[in-house]
DNA sequence: TTTCATGCAAATGATTTGCAGTGTT
DNA sequence: AACACTGCAAATCATTTGCATGAAA
C-alpha cells in the first residue's frame, strides 16, 4: 500500500504546502529518512556539514517538517530528538537498547486520554505518550543499555 | 492523611538518602513547593540570586531533587520545566491558559501502557503521559492563550 | 525579476564545570 | 578535620538570528 518512497512522498507534501523545493531541504529530509529510529539535530548537522549545509538550514529544515508532521519531536530523554512520521496521530515506542522508534497508533489510547482529562475537567487539546524500554530485538540480545545505534 | 508540610516531608526523604541540609538546598525546595504547577530552572535561578544563591547550585540541587523523585521534568515545552510530585508514578495535566499542572494517577492508563507496549513485543521500562489543555478555570474565563501564570 | 532560502558567523539561552572558599557532620 | 556543598565566572552545547548572497518560481 505503499509503494512510493518517504523521501518522495514528503517532497510532495512539501509542494502541496507551496514550500520551495531546495537541494539543502531534500538532503535534511533523505537524512532523516535513512536514519530509522530516533536522531537528533545535531546529527544531521554533522552529516551535512561535509556538504556544505548549514546548521541554520537543518534547524529550520527540521522545524518545518515538525510545523508539517512529517517529524515528531522525541521528548522523553533530556535533550531533543526526531523522528519520521506517518500521518495520523499517534505514539512511540522508543528503544534505550538501538534507538529505534516503533510508531504506534492506538483507539483505545486516545480515548483514555480524553477520558482521564474530562473526569479531571479539563478540555484537552492534545497530548504525548511515550513509553520507553526495549524492543524484541534488544530484548534478545540482552542489551541493557544503548551501544550502537541503527 | 498529609498532614506534613512538603517541604518537610521532602528534607525527611533527603536526610534518609544521606544528602546534607543545608540553607541553599532548603531555600530551592520551599520555592518549589511555593510554586503551584510547572516552573523552570531560571524562575528558581532568578528567585533565588536576589539571595545570593548561585545558578549552579539551583541546577544542582534541582537535579538531585529529580533524581529523589522529588520533582519531575516536564518535557513537552521546547525547554525542560520541573514540578513537584507525589510519591506514585503518575501523569499529568498542563494547562495553556495558566500553566498549572495537575496530577493524575491513573490505574487504567498504566495498564494501557503496558498493554499496548506488550502487543508491540515491547518491554516497557518507563513511559510520559502528558495532556495539555486547558483547565477548569481556564475554561471558564475562556483564557485560549497563555497571559498570567500563577 | 521578485521573493524566498541559504550559509556564515555572531548572538542567545540554558545548563555545566573548575576551583577555591565555606559550612555540615 | 574531612569532605561535601557553594558561589562565581568561564566554558559548553543547542538553537536562533541578522544579513548579504544565491537560487526557485
Amino acid at each position: 500500500m505503499e509503494p512510493i518512497p518517504a523521501d518522495v512522498r514528503i517532497r510532495d507534501q512539501l509542494s502541496e504546502r507551496g514550500v520551495r523545493d531546495t537541494a539543502p531541504r531534500r538532503a535534511v529530509v533523505e537524512a532523516a529518512v535513512r536514519r530509522r529510529g530516533r536522531f537528533t539535530a545535531n546529527d544531521i548537522v554533522a552529516e551535512l556539514a561535509a556538504r556544505g549545509i548549514g546548521r541554520a538550514t537543518v534547524f529550520r529544515t527540521l522545524d518545518l517538517l515538525v510545523d508539517l508532521g512529517i517529524l515528531a519531536r522525541l521528548h522523553s530523554d533530556s535533550h531533543h530528538a526526531y523522528t519520521v512520521c506517518g500521518a495520523e496521530h499517534h505514539h512511540h515506542l522508543v528503544c534505550v537498547g538501538c534507538d529505534s522508534v516503533e510508531e504506534i497508533v492506538s483507539e483505545s489510547a486516545e480515548r483514555l486520554v480524553h477520558e482521564i482529562a474530562l473526569d479531571a475537567g479539563f478540555d484537552p487539546q492534545g497530548h504525548l505518550l511515550e513509553i520507553v524500554g526495549l524492543c524484541q530485538t534488544c530484548q534478545r540480545s540482552g542489551a541493557g543499555l544503548s551501544q550502537g545505534a541503527d
